[in-house]
RNA sequence: GGCGGAGUAGCUCAGUUGGUUAGAGCAGCGGAAUCAUAAUCCGUGUGUCGGGGGUUCAAAUCCCUCCUCCGCUACCA
């Protein structure tokens, strides 16, 4: 038995996240974290909403809600998504815990201390009417390259060219259109990261098994241009972490606080000690996750995330991580994913388009999502949701392949030999087959799902869920009733057997339906099937079971069309 | 502009370090079966592997070039 430490990219607290977000981070990291808890594994599963930084105030102010309020409010809504969705978070955290302010200021003393703090003087755009520093993005004017008159002080959309926002022309707030601006020095703590460039370029070189799509925006950072660039981590804005050195003041930065970045992955860690704190356990509990010099040297740790987190776990995090001279655990596995498209274009929370999560579950059961998702995960580069593909595949998959296999071997033995296993007949070479072509599905299944391969997975999955149709069209016990009745009995046995089988491992892409499978069943036996032979006897003849309600039900074209229309443009 | 990813059957996508007649699922077509959610199973693919050029005995796979789409570009997170 191993010990697996697993985390998802925590999602911001602003608003609902939608299923490319979904799909990014929080589901295969669910995916992952069930298939290891049914192997039997250790798991500590974490993921907590990221509540820090400028848009999270503005969402507030909007809300007519101070912030605080705002985000424990937004926290309960996402957590309650979470759930919806079957995450399966042994502790689903806040950023903006007292655990996580007192660990980000420790951090930050420890690399002060090992000299990966510098302070650096800046100039920055203060607005008079909005009461606050406004960051580059949130002032706008017209581009002095192209013209553009909502040119944002990061980036001319238009001509793209970068700015700097004393660039502009007739600069303003685009939070209050104020002009009423200044330029203020101010001073901020940068973390020194590219003095651990030569450092972090040899550990992600020896990161060979990484997805490319992790080492290679890894490098591009590390390499391009002038290399990695030092990065301010402090902000001037009230709601976050105030910055200290450890317990003690930072002489210079009052009224400062750390930037969203610095904090957010330092809350992996947080959020362990708020799940031991929340149980009234001790440190040691967390620590032996977290510390490798308490008890973490043989934890694995695999980080999931899109693809645009990625600078932020291979260099920043790990630069804290390694900068802090102290025995922390460092990730193992980056599993990074591309973005999913919707229908021709992107999902896009401003404009409301594509599926949100609490949409999404309002109009169909978690299942449904959880299966299409993550076999259509976005692996090797951006894929897309169209309405029909998610129609045609779950209705084919899960409902004609999965679900009518269930409900065609309960429905016929009940008729034939009622509702208990019947007794009588050996396996013969049919059975033999069967039992072969399981084992080689099964070794692909779970070889797929070490690897994290996801799409893999569940296409192996689904041939696992074909075999027992194909066993049972050609073993026909609807025929051999009439002439060998012992021998339909034993056919039936086995497929009653094999959806027990298929509950099991079906669990950690339908956790629902896997439940009702094993309900139907009156069995409770979780166990992985490491010998498949026997997991397909555990049903023995005269245990009873019922015949479930159909589990996956099939969207209609009226339906489909219904649901095109209405995500495809603004959100109501 | 720079960097990265992608362009393979009607659709969604696989194709390991270059090597037999390029694959899967869905859709389509033909058939079998009738236990089942009109579900299942079997058979069926004449695709310029984005265009062009090159290396090689051999390229979807390597090199060059062009076209298209997408992402990132460091103060949105």
């Amino acid at each position: 038995m191993a010990r697996h430490l697993i985390t998802s990219a925590i999602p911001y607290i602003n608003g609902i996240k939608h299923l490319g977000n979904l799909v990014g981070s929080q589901l295969p990291a669910d995916l992952y974290a069930r298939y290891l808890r049914g192997r039997g594994h250790e798991v500590l599963f974490l993921c907590a909403t990221d509540e820090h930084g400028t848009p999270a105030e503005l969402a507030a102010a909007k809300a007519g809600e101070p912030v605080a309020e705002y985000c424990a409010r937004m926290h309960a809504v996402q957590a309650e998504i979470a759930q919806g969705f079957r995450l399966s978070f042994d502790h689903f955290g806040r950023s903006s815990s007292p655990q996580n302010h007192t660990l980000t200021q420790h951090f930050a003393g420890q690399l002060d201390a090992a000299g990966l703090i510098a302070e650096v003087p800046e100039r920055q755009v203060y607005s008079h009417a909005d009461g606050r520093f406004l960051p580059d993005r949130y002032v706008e004017g017209t581009c002095p390259n192209c013209g553009y008159e909502k040119a944002r002080g990061d980036q001319c959309e238009n001509c793209t060219k970068q700015l700097d926002p004393t660039d502009l022309i007739n600069p303003r707030s685009a939070i209050s259109g104020s002009t009423d601006l200044e330029i203020r020095e101010t001073k901020h703590l940068h973390l020194r990261q590219s003095a651990m460039k030569d450092r972090l370029l040899e550990w992600i070189d020896s990161k060979t098994d990484w997805p490319v799509l992790t080492t290679s925006i890894a490098r591009k950072w590390l390499l391009d241009g002038e290399g990695l660039q030092d990065r301010g981590i402090t902000r001037d804005l009230d709601w976050g972490v105030p910055v200290q050195k450890g317990d003690q003041p930072w002489p210079g930065m009052e009224g400062k606080v750390f930037y969203v970045w610095f904090d957010a992955p330092i809350e992996y860690i947080a959020c362990a000690k708020e799940w031991t704190d929340a149980a009234g356990r001790p440190d040691a509990d967390w620590e032996r996750w977290w510390r490798t010099d308490r008890g973490a040297s043989d934890v694995r740790y695999t980080q999931f995330m899109g693809k645009d987190n990625v600078p932020f776990h291979t260099l920043s995090f790990p630069v804290t991580i390694m900068g802090s001279g102290e025995d922390w655990k460092l990730v193992d596995y980056i599993k990074s994913f591309n973005y999913l498209n919707y229908d021709g274009g992107q999902f896009s929370t401003s404009q409301g388009r594509g599926v949100f999560m609490d949409q999404a579950l309002s109009i169909l059961p978690a299942d449904y999502w959880r299966w299409w998702l993550l076999s259509h995960a976005p692996e090797s580069s951006d894929s897309e949701f169209t309405w029909e593909n998610f129609q045609t595949s779950v209705n084919k998959d899960l409902a004609d392949v999965l679900g009518n296999f269930v409900s065609r071997i309960t429905k016929f033995c009940r008729s034939k030999f009622g509702e208990t296993l019947p007794s009588g007949g050996q396996w013969d070479e049919r059975e033999g087959m069967l039992l072969a072509d399981l084992a080689t599905r099964l070794a692909a299944y779970e070889s797929a799902m070490d690897a994290i391969e996801v799409r893999k997975a569940a296409q192996e999955l689904r041939a696992i869920w074909v075999l027992g149709n194909e066993y049972l069209q050609s073993a026909a016990p609807w025929t051999s009733f009439k002439t060998d009745p012992d021998r339909a009995a034993m056919q039936t046995r086995l497929g009653l057997n094999l959806i027990r089988l298929y509950a099991v491992l079906s669990r950690p892409f339908i956790p629902d339906a896997a439940q009702q499978m094993m309900e139907a069943l009156g069995s409770d036996d979780w166990s992985w099937p490491s010998d498949l032979e026997p997991a397909l006897r555990a049903l023995p003849p005269g245990h009873a079971f019922t015949v479930p309600e159909v589990s996956f039900r099939k969207i209609t074209d009226e339906e489909r069309a219904d649901w095109q229309t209405r995500f495809a443009g603004v959100r109501t």
